[in-house]
DNA sequence: CCCTCAATAATGTATAGACAAAATGCACGC
DNA sequence: GCGTGCATTTTGTCTATACATTATTGAGGG
């Protein structure tokens, strides 16, 4: 179990970060104490300054010490907030569990974006393309899936066949994206989503909201419901510490 | 919106990073692009090659470009797959909400982990503390915590109260952690869910499970319950490439 | 045409030194 | 006792150079 380490020799560099690493993990190092400065970690290893800077650097980076100057460099307190969670793109969950993915496309108009509750969630104004489409698993509904696409941001929407590939991936393969939100919840099937989906009204399902922006644009905003029983969503991950990315 | 640059003076070698990352996001290189040679980018902005070098390291830690000995850096092909979810702790989940953090501590007992259905997702195995909770905001019942905390890992929680502290809160403070794993899904609430959280039985329930280990040793394991419109769990997020950790 | 091998171009890592910037802590003066 | 300012320590960044490593490419031989 843990982390692969792949057994290879390891860098100069690395084997120091990895050496405070474990003295960070296994409790030798305590956060809030201060580890050696670092030119006595270059006398210990007889190795210049820079390289020494260059592990703890990266342990900065990925949140395990702060370091400040005129200080010294510390352990951080671990804060347990953050995870980093794989979320699938639908057909690849799918085909990951060794099923058929399937495509049926619902409905696809274009509208004008006004106000109302769904507007404003997906943010956008303008022309949109809105999409309700069904995901299947060897042939069974597996997620239902309501979309609305900025066709001033997504020109080229207009004309993608979703019918054949899901909004979702042709989205990931079209257009770049540099943020995006994800809401994740539970909610009650509702009578259009349960005769979908073939579960029962009032059924739980999992909620998995997505808005994704080009720049300060709105791309796209989407909800997927999917019945409780046919998917977890699984993170696993490490202790971060204080420093901001 | 989007990300704060902070505006201060960034240093020759952020800015580097920052340009290509700009050059990536807003699309001019896209995934599969090589990007100029370290050498190249070295005189063009009349540095040396290891201020590139830095620059180049740390975007391909970020997972945004791949570099290859003797071919070259490549913009790296985004998946979509990970985000960083904020998961917050209960208590400060409910404090950020401006709400008053109640704990009502149902039943703690100690036994023996034994083969069952939940020893097995727990995964350790000797004296376990088994711990039901109820966690209120503002009196209301927000979640219930159904938890196994090791003895033999973490000897202590037998005589910590946690009819006061929450056992995520003083775990959290006094076990450190290597490794956790997360699984949200949705659920039905059971008849005795349903009754401590004031809502029907079977109305749909955010479920969020975590384990966690520290080295091979599991610590605990804890499933959540939370009723689906009382919380929704929100993750902000950027694009990331292929390149493994 | 294919295989092999060597030249080569790129990253990968490290060095020793230099100066900048910041914050701590001490000495000094009041 | 109390602030004030300066010296010092430590990180922050960069340079110029060196050699290692690796995969591509091209030349040569079968």
């Amino acid at each position: 179990m843990k982390r692969e380490k792949g057994a290879e020799t390891l860098s100069l560099s690395q084997r120091i970060r990895a050496d405070i690493e474990e003295k960070i993990m296994s409790g030798a190092w305590r956060p809030g104490d201060r580890i050696p400065v670092e030119h006595e970690l270059a006398a210990q290893y007889g190795c210049a300054r820079m390289t020494v800077t260059r592990a703890t650097e990266a342990l900065a980076e990925a949140g395990l010490i702060v370091r400040r100057k005129r200080a010294g460099s510390f352990v951080a307190r671990p804060r347990m907030e953050s995870a980093v969670l794989g979320i699938p793109d639908i057909p690849a969950a799918i085909a990951e569990r060794g099923k058929a993915y399937g495509l049926r496309l619902l409905s696809a108009r274009r509208r004008v974006a006004a106000a109302g509750a769904e507007e404003d969630r997906f943010g956008g104004s303008g022309d949109v393309l809105e999409i309700d489409c069904l995901h299947l698993a060897d042939g069974i509904p597996f997620a239902f899936e309501h979309r609305l696409i900025s066709l001033a941001v997504v020109p080229a929407a207009a004309e993608a066949d979703f019918s054949r590939t899901p909004p979702g991936t042709w989205l990931l393969a079209h257009v770049p994206w540099t943020e995006a939100e994800h809401r994740i919840g539970a909610r009650a099937a509702d009578a259009h989503a349960a005769e979908l989906l073939n579960i029962a009204k009032g059924a739980p399902c999992l909620m998995l909201e997505r808005r994704t922006w080009r720049g300060d644009a709105h791309v796209t905003w989407v909800r997927q419901l999917c019945a409780a029983d046919a998917f977890d969503l699984v993170a696993r991950f490490t202790p971060k510490g204080d420093a901001a990315g």
